[in-house]
DNA sequence: CACGATTATATCGTACACGATACAAATAAC
DNA sequence: GTTATTTGTATCGTGTACGATATAATCGTG
């Protein structure tokens, strides 16, 4: 059947495990002058897109659970990008708001997203083809409960 | 242009990133059983198609930086699943080299990458292109210097 | 052979990421 | 209304990851 399992290069995890780094990679000196880490970016990215979120709903939405979250969001607050208030009619829930500097930082995201289009040499339909078939891969092994 | 930028859905780079981590679930009870985490487990792939690799080549393969691999390598051979022995003619090299139980592990993979497979719900072919695909973007975003 | 440059690995500090667990608030059951 | 369950977030411990730095061994050039 599969004639040599001839190390990690056959593999399509490894395929995303290591393109998901190169990707980190590329990411890193373009987030670092604005004081984000990727991960930090994305919460953004999903604020800009609804703000408000509950942090349930951004793990929702991120595929992170909240002992990920709960550090990382005290981080941004801490910088002042986002706001952390309790619910007051349900105490339980704490929800996250985009503060003013974290609205202000949308526009720079176009410039990186243009910098990462340019270096990964596909054209639009390529990368939203390529997007499209990893995210059906995803839906696939995901519970997404 | 690109008409909505609406949240992270959009992103290649979003769907490697969760993609990514979807797999890592999937092999994660996999391999708890045996011990292994997943980059463990990638360094036993990598060295079970080429044994007594240095940890520079390891890093160079996964696409690692010796201080994350110095760790993981170290506890690995607590594990009993490697041995690190620094080489006698350039003090400088640490030669990784499979143990007996590490060896032996190798049958458990094939079981695992069935598991995978099935999970994936796309044929060997699918799972092939989409393989190159992401490894072709990736060699063009990563230095590979 | 001496001495600066390079190479191979290791150490330290920070930031994800998750399993297990904790805890308080809200809801359900009676 | 009190208790049991569920829900939403947080805490703790372990394991990647990486930038910056350290250190020892080797190499290159004079």
């Amino acid at each position: 059947m599969t004639d040599t399992p001839a190390g990690t290069r056959n593999l399509l995890c490894f395929a995303l495990y290591s393109a998901n780094h190169a990707m980190h990679r590329l990411y890193r000196p373009l987030l670092a002058p604005l004081g984000l880490t990727y991960p930090q970016y994305l919460v953004l990215v999903s604020l800009w897109a609804r703000d408000g979120q509950r942090v349930g709903d951004l793990g929702q939405e991120l595929g992170l659970e909240t002992n990920t979250l709960t550090p990382l969001l005290k981080r941004m607050a801490e910088s002042g990008l986002v706001a952390r208030t309790r619910s007051t009619e349900d105490e339980r829930v704490v929800t996250v708001s985009l503060t003013d500097k974290g609205r202000a930082m949308e526009p720079e995201a176009a410039r990186i997203t243009a910098c990462i289009f340019e270096a990964s040499g596909l054209s639009v339909d390529e990368i939203r083809d390529l997007r499209d078939r990893v995210n059906a891969l995803r839906t696939r092994i995901a519970d997404d409960a």
